[in-house]
DNA sequence: CCTACTTGATTGAGAGTTCAACTAGTACAC
DNA sequence: GTGTACTAGTTGAACTCTCAATCAAGTAGG
């Protein structure tokens, strides 16, 4: 146990700023998304990651960690997005523990529907408030 | 209704790196001081607004103003907080609709007891992946 | 073959957050 | 003063997330 290295005053205020920042906008999204669409932005990224695949279909575990998602949090929100109907499951034929998840016209149809919300969110609350040249540097 | 104005390739790019690098980053900090401390991240915030505010009190609304939180959500965990004892109400006498919230001294323990894990952990995860230019950029 | 270990995924309980009521007290106008 | 609107805060239900336990299926080692 060596001592604490505190942070000093000018270092705390940049660490609060970028904090609160971070969370501000990340909730500022999420909002978004769940008062237009319904769904949070964690099942928003499920979407698109099966949308981007092959067949649109995804093992669970890619898919848990394309994001850095736990197994069991995927499993909850899969489930609960078959009840909504925008992903079905497959079994693996090869590996009989495996399972597919697979986006659903409807899921497609879902998701097509909420990025033009987001996409416009992301514009207003991230890179309208940035200058080129920020955006040049986070890169 | 305008056109969506989508998103360049490499904002794309930039924005999922962001927004990946922002989550994770608050993710492993709240994870560290639920693991070793039992305390979420905004109750960690709670704790230390009202450990810096005078008589470490604060009425309900500052509270909520002072972090972007919501009424409900700061309700419900300050109830959570009275359980373990580590915040007291008090009715506000000038204004009867009104709440105080204040810091116990079983509280501050708390908070001087997860504070040098806390920024320990903010020091491993951002300023030592950071440069000294990168900070001074961001502030 | 058969036990032991590992891996893929699910389940359930407990906790925090949100949204929409709802209570209670204050302010302001007529 | 009395009705109306607003403000402070709480509550409950629905939902998501986490953690630990569990199950089932593959993989070794003897």
């Amino acid at each position: 146990m060596s001592e604490t290295r505190w942070l000093s005053a000018c270092e705390q205020e940049v660490w609060r700023a970028f904090i609160s920042a971070a969370d501000a906008l990340s909730e500022q999204l999420a909002r978004q998304l769940q008062r237009d669409s319904g769904m949070p932005y964690t099942y928003y990224e499920i979407l698109v990651a099966l949308s981007e695949a092959p067949d649109r279909t995804l093992r669970m575990s890619d898919l848990a960690g394309a994001r850095g998602s736990s197994r069991s949090r995927l499993s909850h929100a899969v489930a609960r997005l078959e009840e909504v109907g925008w992903v079905r499951r497959r079994t693996c034929p090869t590996d009989k523990r495996g399972s597919f998840a697979m986006l659903t016209d409807k899921g497609y149809a879902a998701l097509e529907a909420a990025a033009p919300g987001h996409v416009t969110e992301v514009r207003e609350k991230l890179f309208d408030v940035l200058t080129p040249e920020q955006v040049e540097h986070d890169q």
